[in-house]
DNA sequence: ATGCCCTCGCCTCGAGGA
């Protein structure tokens, strides 16, 4: 079973892209942030053409969230994070498919540090922490798949010294990501390649594509129960070099999910 | 210290992104 992450940075405008991607990598399960647009105008009818059940939730041209199921439709198990019903920011949905529990996230970026918008991305976090808990308490196999604005450590950053009092390296934020795994989330992509320069966001200046000047933001936070699961993780950064692409490149693991019991 | 480049909106500049 295969599932990715992509920050798509506007999903109309960047149709033919995920489309071209979905046929290469044929992904089983899609997780998509910033769509920058709202509910009706999301191309709902063509990602279903090309074999895809969708869920989304919306925002005019702002975040926005989906879920993309090959030849089947999520079910929708959660759309928005607890704990603060005046957040009206699309940024959370969560779905079942093949009994896994798939939370697809778009941390808020906050920048400006310090500020109002550094305090939401923290109370966004605190509030994702009291939910992944939850999550583990469960004990069913979840996945926190997204864009987590926040580069963990120094290896996930190109020019570290440059980053630290930006919103995404921040200590506080670099900390709550590391609060948030030490209650017992495996991050996918450093688990398999723990000393590995790995990037999955490169901004459209100065080539920094070309120069592999990235960050690593786009993040896969598996419960225990899916670690032994966990085949492969890799950026797929051929979709990062097409003409009027995102700036994030879609990234992918695989599960070798065990073989349904029998009755 | 900041801009660089790109998105969207109703619009040819501004806000936001990271």
């Amino acid at each position: 079973m295969k599932i990715a992450t992509y920050n798509v940075n506007g999903i109309n405008g960047r149709l033919e892209i995920l489309l071209r991607w979905l046929k290469e990598d044929k992904p089983d399960v899609v997780c998509l942030q910033e769509l920058k647009t709202e509910n009706a105008r999301f191309p709902g009818k063509e990602i279903d053409k090309a074999g895809y059940g969708a869920i989304w939730r919306g925002e005019k041209s702002w975040n926005g969230v989906a879920i993309l199921a090959r030849n089947a439709l999520p079910v929708m198990t959660r759309r928005g994070l607890p704990g603060d019903p005046d957040d009206n920011h699309s940024r959370y949905m969560e779905a079942a498919v093949n009994g896994i529990l798939i939370g697809c996230l778009y941390v808020p970026n906050g920048n400006p540090a310090p500020g109002p918008k550094f305090d939401y991305k923290l109370r966004w976090f605190r509030r994702l922490q009291e939910y992944a808990r939850e999550l583990l308490d469960l004990g069913v196999p979840a996945l926190l798949v997204g864009d987590y604005n926040v580069m963990p450590t120094e290896l996930d950053v190109y020019r570290p010294e440059r980053w630290v009092n930006d919103a995404l390296f921040r200590s506080e934020v670099r900390k709550a990501y590391a609060d948030l795994v030490a209650q017992g989330w495996t991050d996918a992509v450093r688990h398999l390649h723990p000393d590995e320069r790995i990037y999955t966001f490169w901004k459209y200046w100065r080539n920094s594509f070309e120069r592999d000047a990235g960050l690593r933001i786009d993040h896969f936070l598996l419960s225990p129960a899916v670690v032994p699961w966990l085949r492969s993780a890799t950026v797929r950064r051929k979709p990062r070099s097409w003409a009027h692409t995102s700036d994030h490149a879609p990234v992918m693991i695989e599960l070798d999910l065990p073989r349904m019991e029998e009755d």
